[in-house]
Parts: structure tokens; C-alpha cells; sequence
DNA sequence: TTGTCACATATAGATCATCGATATATATTG
DNA sequence: CAATATATATCGATGATCTATATGTGACAA
């Protein structure tokens, strides 16, 4: 699973949010680094809907505005979480390696 | 970046190795997880050697075989910490909502 | 009232990394 | 001589993201 996916399925966890929440929540999470663009978000949407991992919630008018909201299922808080594992021992996988490497020539 | 990049970065940062030889360290950095193809494997060295964040180190001839090893750079090892950094920081941020939200209905 | 901006959803085409399959070549084993 | 493991390499297809564009409302300024 891709950064953007992974960081909408992230959004959601906090709870439902519609689209656009979801873009701004996602700099949020990402401390600015990321922006979501609004083709990435609904074709990201399209997909984990398809799989399963996020449903529709529900619909709110707001100033005339439609806002869709979705919610993460159960499948996706499982695979959320099995993504996050897999980043955790990767990340660390990484900085014990760049450690020992990094004492080679100052020991 | 993605993961097969990621984990490139990764084998090398423990010392040069050849292709073959990082397609055998990314399993078992992975857990058996992540196996990559030679075609994944070759194209992505193309792409990191041509952005500077791995270099070729050296060649070897093995029972006849023909080895070429690489090495990471400087530029390879900032941008690995700072790609391992990130994905520390997402995965942490998955991790907190998920267990907030889990925390819902047990109380 | 006209233009511009922020909000909000949506689609199409292009790009890029990965995947799957295939090719080449050598040494080893049966 | 055929099959397998090592080792590098290329090609076409797939898939996710990116860029650009489109539609429509409300707010605010000129």
C-alpha cells in the first residue's frame, strides 16, 4: 500500500470525515509534507471502497455544499494496522543499519 | 518512495552488496514478507544510480559469475533517514488513532 | 454584477514504479 | 545432455498517483 492511501485510511481512524476533511487532515497527520490532490483522494476513495476497507457513511448538506462521508470497515482498521506493523519494522529496520554505519569511521 | 526502494536502500546501508545478494537481505529484513523481482530489482538500481543515491562500488568475478556491487551515498543515506523518519511518524500516527478509536466500544 | 477565491466532488490523460515473463550465460548436479 | 541455482538484464502490462480540467455553491471585493 501506497503513502496516500495509507494516510486516508489513517484520517479516517479518527473517525468519519468526507473528502475534503480528509485532504486537510492528511497534512495534518504528515506535519505539511503531504497534500493530496483532489484526483488522488477520489480515485484512492473509489479503490478502498471497491476493497472494502472504508464504506460511505453518510451525506450532509453544508452551505449548500454537498459533503460525502466515509468511515473506515473493519477490514480496513485490520489492514491499517498491519500496514503500520510492516512500516514500524521497516523504519527500523533502516535507522539500525544507518546507525552501525554511521560509527564506522568515528570510532 | 516506495517499498522496494525503501528496502534497497536498506540492504545497501549495511554494507555493498550485489543485486543478487539484496534480493536475499530484503526477505529477511522484510520477514520473508517482501520478495523482490530482478525486474523490480534492476530498474530501481537504474533509478537510484541515476539519482545519486547509490553508486557502484565494485566487480567481482565468482565462479565465473559476474558480480556488481553497490554501495549507498551520502545523498542516499540522508534521504534513507529522512524516508524512515517519515514512515516512522505515519505509522505512529495510524497506531494512535487506531487505538482510540478501538478504545470505543470497550469501556 | 462581475470577478476571484475557497469549498467540494468528479473525471480523463499522462507519468512512473512495480510486476510478470522472458533472455542470456556459467557452474553444478544427475 | 538436461535441469537447477546463481546472476544480470530487458520488455510489456498493470496499477497508483499526479496534473489538469470540469462543475457548482457561497463569500467577498472591485
Amino acid at each position: 500500500m501506497q503513502e496516500p492511501s495509507f494516510l486516508i485510511l489513517t484520517a479516517l481512524a479518527a473517525g468519519p470525515q468526507h473528502g475534503y476533511g480528509v485532504i486537510a487532515d492528511v497534512e495534518r497527520i504528515s506535519d505539511g509534507q503531504v497534500r493530496l490532490r483532489a484526483g488522488t483522494l477520489y480515485a484512492a476513495i473509489d479503490r478502498l471502497l471497491s476493497e472494502g476497507l472504508i464504506a460511505e457513511d453518510r451525506e450532509e448538506i453544508v452551505d449548500g455544499r454537498l459533503r460525502r462521508y466515509y468511515r473506515l470497515t473493519g477490514d480496513g482498521a485490520a489492514r491499517l494496522a498491519a500496514e503500520a506493523e510492516r512500516m514500524h519494522r521497516h523504519a527500523s529496520a533502516a535507522v539500525a543499519r544507518l546507525r552501525v554505519a554511521g560509527q564506522g569511521g568515528a570510532a
